[in-house]
DNA sequence: GCCCAGGTATAAA
DNA sequence: TTTATACATGGG
């Protein structure tokens, strides 16, 4: 990839036409917030501006370094999307206009112990205050940087209480985060093993984390672990458009199909009446 | 007040 | 194995 320094970031063709709003408004990341002709947010410690302006896409706040080690994995930048889009395009009419719709979404590649807490903080929730909690989370236990706040170890929210926690007010979840900060700290759950074992048995491990179901554990595989590739996309489609017509939300995620998923859950958003019976 | 929100644990059928 | 209910909190 062709990029070039600028005096405070990075920029660089727009030639995988990735979507900004579409990437991190789509559910799957909590700690982006939209501003004027930016978004802002905070991702392995650092907290950089990502814009797009004539072609082009800016990251304020960083530099080449960290461009090609954090932020050209993290916004899954040398991923064929298209070709996958195309994929998609075949399985159906609904599937090819969703396509044509939401076709920039990238999955992201987040830390895995960010993904797993957020996914635990989701549970029964709504996506604003989802956000409101994380960051009042990473407030009062992340490490500070320039204006932002890194998301909490591990071993930070290991040592806190159900008390301790109540300032962010996440409810019957704080108990959930901190088993699952526990069982990481103690090594009974290791996110790095987890990301390599095939999939059923990665998301039995996750489960066995108190408050982690089949869908938290779906979220962390796809959004936290970046397993895009493991569920054949055939499959997961055919799951999602029978929960679709059922009347129901998409709840199970999958596979690589994580791109389908969310354009599916746009387009049923965008478009609700054409999945009534 | 009542209902719901990208669910899960628990008890009971 | 499948089905009902509570769970903390805040917004509509």
């Amino acid at each position: 990839m062709n990029i070039k320094s600028t005096i405070n970031g990075v920029c660089f063709e727009n030639s995988m036409g990735i979507d900004l709003g579409l990437t991190f408004d789509c559910g799957q990341c909590f700690r982006w917030a939209k501003k004027d002709n930016y978004y802002i947010g905070t991702a392995y410690g650092k907290t950089v501006e990502i814009s797009a302006k004539d072609g082009l896409i800016y990251i304020e706040g960083t530099n080449e370094t960290d461009f090609r080690n954090i932020w050209a994995k993290y916004l899954d930048l040398n991923t064929n999307y298209q070709k996958i889009t195309q994929e998609i395009s075949n399985l159906s009419p609904e599937i090819n206009q969703a396509v044509k719709l939401y076709s920039g979404i990238h999955i992201l590649n987040q830390e895995p112990w960010e993904a797993l807490c957020s996914f635990i903080i989701s549970q029964n929730n709504n996506i604003p205050r989802i956000k409101k909690i994380i960051e009042s989370l990473c407030e009062n236990f992340g490490q500070k940087i320039s204006n932002s706040y890194a998301f909490p170890s591990a071993k930070t929210l290991s040592r806190l209480s159900v008390e301790d926690l109540s300032v962010i007010k996440s409810g019957f979840r704080a108990k959930y985060i901190i088993d699952a900060a526990q069982k990481v700290v103690s090594d009974e759950i290791n996110l790095e093993k987890i990301s390599k074992m095939p999939l059923d048995e990665a998301r039995k491990a996750l489960m066995t984390i108190n408050g982690v179901g089949p869908k938290v554990a779906e979220c962390v595989l796809l959004y936290g672990m970046h397993r895009l590739e493991a569920f054949p996309l055939d499959v997961w489609m055919k799951r999602v458009m029978e929960t679709l017509f059922k009347g129901q939300k998409p709840t199970i995620f999958g596979p690589y199909a994580g791109v389908a998923q969310q354009y599916l859950y746009h387009y049923s958003r965008m478009n609700p009446e054409k999945f009534k019976d």
